[in-house]
DNA sequence: CCAAAAGTGTTCACCGTACACCCATGA
DNA sequence: TCATGGGTGTACGGTGAACACTTTTGG
């Protein structure tokens, strides 16, 4: 079955970068991909949107596929539509980004039938296909601008956390050490986290406070 | 000539939100369409992607194609995809908005072919066609936002301008009134304007300092 | 001399930043 | 008792916000 236009139509696509934290790092997840162009270049997972399928559902369903993890955050970062990004044909892709908590990182790869997927440090990145550098880069940026006027951040974080795990998730999206007294005075006062009244004994040291989030979803502007 | 391909593949266009400042208010262009659906009905200008085009330069031919104009700022918006927003065929359209500073307006109704177009005070529009009220508001809401980490403002400006002209701009975007020194201050200390030594003679009153932006393009986060 | 817009400084409150020491625990 | 990360407060400087009067011109 084929399906006729009077003038050619472009392909459209979704493409994802999944962003966790892991070991202190920024973490993203590429596919290795199975055929031409690109092949066995690893590449952001992505796929074709369906003919009545919303975009956004698009980037979701191409996220579930790949993590098998719903109720994530994920936000559309730029669509990039230059002539020539992909050699088959015209093609533009919706580029989103998303967040997900280390603590929901399960067996990735059995959710993703048979191909290879992985988590890559983002300072550490193989070459990729396409112009998904660039999507990654602007992904990078637009989360790092993004933890100084909203709460974003704690989209990474599980169930309970301790402030210091806060501070080492913005620490490692934005390449530097925070002041760890300043650090806590300005999360306080957003209000957005609330005591658990319960510690972690980290094995050895002092035990930490846990904290959950107060509101799910993030706010924006907070400054 | 028909185009055939394997799987369906939605229409891409780009829509434009020209956004002007007309006696101290924020205006945008429309076009009345002529053709179903929505027949009649205001719309903002765009079009069909064409298959070797890259987006943004086919919402700059749009723009040109509808006010004659080159060489303005433009930015992409947001990427408008939920099925059925055109109730003809799948379209996902690539919004993007652009600022014309208002010298550069010539006799727009000339360069668009007989199609009736016509400038709209953003706080008194006519009921737009598809989702194109959405496509405004967030077009309003980013324009907004950008005043107050960036110089995108200046981009409304002509070559000469007064500092009285700069703060209706910021004021007409924002809808209020600002302070008038603290307007100033803050432009001065931006460093991106500088005095023609020319004086601008209102007719009566006392004139007013002409100044002109020192570099083209726009400055973001100058906070 | 009157009307109207242009132009100009100071004060205050708040916030971001710099900075150093004690605490609780397990080994 | 020691090693390690958890937890806390103050002082300073810069910036945004409030606020009123003089100047210049044409009528």
């Amino acid at each position: 079955m084929t399906f006729q236009y009077e003038y050619p139509h472009p392909a459209v696509t979704t493409d994802i970068v999944i962003f966790t934290i892991h070991d202190e790092r920024l973490e993203l997840l590429l596919i290795k991909r199975k055929s031409e162009p690109f092949r066995d270049q690893w590449a952001l997972p992505g796929g074709f949107v369906e003919i009545n399928e919303d975009l956004e559902r698009c980037a979701l369903r191409e996220l579930a596929e790949e993590t098998g993890l719903t109720g994530i955050y994920l936000e559309q970062l730029y669509t990039f539509g230059e002539p020539g990004r992909d050699p088959r044909e015209r093609v533009i892709s919706v580029a989103y980004y998303a967040l997900v908590p280390p603590d929901r990182i399960g067996n990735i790869s059995a959710a993703s039938d048979a191909r290879e997927v992985g988590w890559f440090q983002l300072d550490s990145l193989p070459p990729l296909a396409f112009d998904h550098k660039q999507i990654v880069g602007m992904a990078h940026r637009r989360l790092s601008a993004k933890l100084n006027y909203s709460t974003i951040a704690l989209q990474f974080m599980p169930e309970k956390f301790t402030l210091g795990d806060l501070q080492k998730v913005y620490e490692c999206i934005l390449g530097e050490k925070l002041d760890k007294r300043n650090f806590r005075k300005r999360v306080m006062t957003l209000d957005c986290i609330k005591d658990t009244g319960e510690y972690r004994r980290n094995g050895s040291y002092r035990p930490a406070r846990l904290y959950a989030v107060k509101t799910p979803g993030h706010v924006e502007f907070v400054r």
